[in-house]
Formats: C-alpha cells, structure tokens, sequence
RNA sequence: GGCUAAGUGGCAGAGUGGUCAUGCAGCGGCCUGCAAAGCCGUGUACGCCGGUUCGAUUCCGACCUUAGCCUCCA
C-alpha cells in the first residue's frame, strides 16, 4: 500500500491513481539558462526515483518533465552574451541533457517546451478571460485575476489578506490586486514575441505549466512534482489557472522535494552560492556517488551539500559493490529470508519513498552477504546478491559490474 | 509581520509511547604471514521548560534556535 505525503492538506495520504495501475506525472523542469547545479540534480533524482519506484511496482507511468525555453532570464542572458535566446535555450538545453545521462536519470516519457505550446497556452489564457478569471490591465498584459478563484492560497496554506500584508514586493499599477500575476506579457521593442489577441507578446511562466500539462495529460491528472520553492506561487497559480480553465481538479497528488543546502543556506542562482553537477562530478569516483548522497535523506527533508557528506556516501556506496564484488551468478528471485528483507524494502518504500529506511534494509542484507562469503556459502552468496541487486534496481543504484566500480578512482 | 518545515549520539540520518535504526569515523576482538576487506562486540543520542501517562525522544502547550516561502528560483 504505497502512501505519498500529499502537500495539499499536508498529510501522508494512500496513494490512488485516477487510472486502475496507471500514473500520470507532471514534473516542473528546468528554465534553461545556465548549467544545472545540485539543487537541480535533486529535483531530478527524486522524480527519476519516483517513476522508477512506481514503474517497479507495477504502475504504467507517463513522466512529463517540461522544458522553459522562453523566460525574462533567458532574454537576459542571452543579451549579456551578445547570443541569440533561442540558441542559447538550446545550448543549456543539451548541457542538462548530457548532465542527466551522466547521472543516469531516465528521460521523461516527454519533455515539452514552452515555446511549442504556445497556441494551447493561448487558447488557456483566452478561456480564463472569457470566464472571467483574467483580464488585459492597461499594460496590456493579460493578468490572472486572484481574487475570482476562491480557493486560491489551498497549496500553500496562505490567506490572500496575510500576503497582501507581509507583502515587500513593489506594487505593479496595473494590478487589480498585488497579487495577480502574468498570463501574456505585452512585447517590448526587441523582445522575442508571438502574435496573440492580445498583440505580440510571450507567455507567463506559469500559464506555460497549466497548458503543457493538460495537453498532455488531460485536465486531471495523478502526482505534480517540483522543488519546495515552487509550491508558491508557481504550483498555487497553476491549480487557480487549470481549474478555472477545465472547470475540473488539477492534480491528485503533490509533491515537493527539499532543498539541497550550503551552510545551512538554500543553494540557489540568485544568492551565487551553488556548484554545478558538472563541477562536481569531477571530483567523485562515479556519478552515482551523487545519486547515493542524494537518496541517502528523506526527499521532503532539507540536505547539506560538502565534499565530506559526499566522501562519507563514497565509502557507503563502496562498501555495497564490495559486497556484491566475486558473487557467483548473482540474480534470479530472492528467496527464503531475503524475501522478508525485499518486503521490508518495499515497505520502507511504500512508506513515502523512505530511501534512508530503505538503505538501512539494503545494508542488512550486504552484511548477510559478507557473511555468507566469509563461509563460503555460495548459494546463500547468491540468494543475498540477487536481493540486493533488486533493491538497487528499483533505486537506481548498484547496477554496474562490481569489479569494474571498484578499480576507479 | 503571516505561513510552512525542522532541531536525534563525533559526523550523516531514519524511527518509535516502554528490548535494535542504519552508515561513516572511534574503540576491543576474530580472521589474515602483515595489511586491507569482512565478521562479532562496543556509545546511559533525542533543543529548553512545563503538562498528560505507570512510563515520552515519541502525545499536548509555551519558549528558544535554524531553514524556507510571502519577488525569479528545483
């Protein structure tokens, strides 16, 4: 029975899919303008986690990763390096996806970009307007109107009066309330733009999220995934543009992963404090030394980041393929007491993918496994090394030849 | 100011109303020609103060501290 804390109420929930066996993911990627760091490698690996886990235990899954190539800091960018927005998009673009080989993430089953969707994006605004839940401001920008959606704030647990009050942000004139945000940014003089009925202009970052995944996986769907950061006011403005617009729920399910911390500060862009995987890969005997850090905590639970976390999870992980190394014919189904340790792995796992928990299991069985060794028991050797293998499987883990890991570094 | 998380042994990190997390490091032992690896053993850890309870790290309340969001952000 798999459970997934569910962000919108806040509580661990059983996890039902709208589908018999069959689970529809959306997962807010990346915007493309840079080399991806740690933080987004979390992201990353905890979805690529998630629809391996799902996919181990039985589930159909569609993962929808998305792509933001159009975006104010893409504009940026690209004029402070005298480059074109569009091949610098793509420029970042193949630089995440080498990154995300070499950590060996899956692709998402689809990985839509903005810039083609922009008629759905279109049609979304227009339908919000024609319900009444947006209007052109005298920008002439098409703005969401917060106020209209009733359960605007639901996500997040934020009441519209206490953020109005907290609020530091400058005001925008043309906003019916502080808090109303972009659906079709009016086109500046130069500005990359698409013509609309609104005149040339380019989507809102978060119009774009409601439109690539409703097109893609319906109007209502199973699990939304992304960053902590995003649940406001991104995923908040997604649900008041989605449901408004299909007049359905948005999403069963949400989940949001925690940061990855550097001296217990969010790593992030803005504040200049982060490494990208690139760097750091550099630095490690493999790349799943990453992917092993970065399971080895709870993924709701924040994480910090330092070349000694990441030499302790070296060790860790050396010590598994150590285990696994000279096992004869390691595979097959385990049996015997290995299949209490599989389902003790699983339990951890249904558990909100409690990947610490779930270690903790897998190094049961590689002390089995020493021990069977160390008596030359063979049989044992091999019904311990199929476990464990299996279990590293649904994790992503432990899958390369033991003696060839070894030699490295 | 509002809202949300979290404070566990040297470090990392789960979990639980009353015998065990787990890993790394340390210590003792076994094994080995020595070492490494492995195996066995080993630590009166649960922010502070009250309350509930036969019993609280675990439940309740206050407090302190940290982080995040309220502006782009995975």
């Amino acid at each position: 029975m798999l459970e997934i804390h569910n962000s919108l109420g806040g509580k661990q929930a059983q996890f039902k899919s709208l589908r018999p066996n069959e689970v529809r993911m959306y997962v807010c990627g990346m915007t493309v303008y840079d080399y991806i760091h740690i933080g987004h490698a979390r992201m990353l690996t905890v979805f690529d986690l998630v629809q391996r886990y799902l996919r181990g235990s039985g589930f159909k899954v569609t993962y929808v990763r998305n792509i933001t190539d159009i975006d104010d800091k893409i504009i940026q960018r690209a004029a402070e390096n005298g480059e074109d927005w569009a091949e610098l998009a793509r420029r970042f673009t193949r630089a995440m996806h080498e990154d995300c080989a070499t950590l060996g993430l899956a692709p998402p089953d689809m990985e839509p970009r903005a810039t083609d969707f922009i008629e759905p994006i279109i049609a979304m605004t227009q339908t919000l307007i024609e319900k009444g839940f947006a209007y052109v401001a005298a920008s002439r920008d098409v703005m969401y109107s917060v106020r209209k959606f009733p359960h605007y704030g639901a996500l997040s647990g934020k009441k519209l009066d206490d953020l109005r009050a907290g609020s530091r942000v400058q005001v925008d004139e043309f906003k019916l309330d502080p808090l109303d945000f972009v659906l079709w940014k009016h086109a500046k003089p130069g500005e990359p733009s698409w013509t609309s009925p609104w005149g040339a202009g380019r989507p809102g970052w978060h119009i774009e999220c409601s439109a690539m995944s409703t097109s893609l996986l319906g109007d209502y769907f199973d699990l939304h995934g992304g960053g902590m950061d995003l649940k406001f006011p991104h995923h908040e403005n997604e649900i008041a543009q989605s449901c408004a617009a299909c007049g359905t729920p948005f999403v069963n399910v949400w989940m949001h992963n925690g940061f990855v911390r550097i001296d217990d500060e969010k790593m992030s862009k803005s504040t200049g404090n982060f490494f990208t995987v690139r760097d750091v890969l550099k630095t490690l005997r493999d790349p799943e030394v990453l992917r092993f850090f970065l399971l080895s905590s709870h993924y709701r639970g924040p994480i910090n980041y330092s070349a000694a976390q990441l030499a302790q999870s070296d060790e860790t992980l050396l010590g598994l393929y150590r285990a696994l190394k000279g096992v004869d014919k390691p595979g097959g189904t385990p049996v015997g007491e290995f299949k209490i340790a599989m389902s003790d792995f699983r339990a951890a796992m249904d558990d909100d993918f409690n990947t610490p928990e779930a270690f903790a299991v897998m190094q049961g069985v590689a002390r089995d496994l020493n021990s069977a060794k160390a008596a030359c028991n063979s049989t044992r050797a091999a019904a311990a090394a199929a476990a464990l293998l299996a279990m590293g499987g649904m994790l992503g883990l432990l899958q390369q030849n033991p003696d060839r890991y070894l030699k490295r570094g």
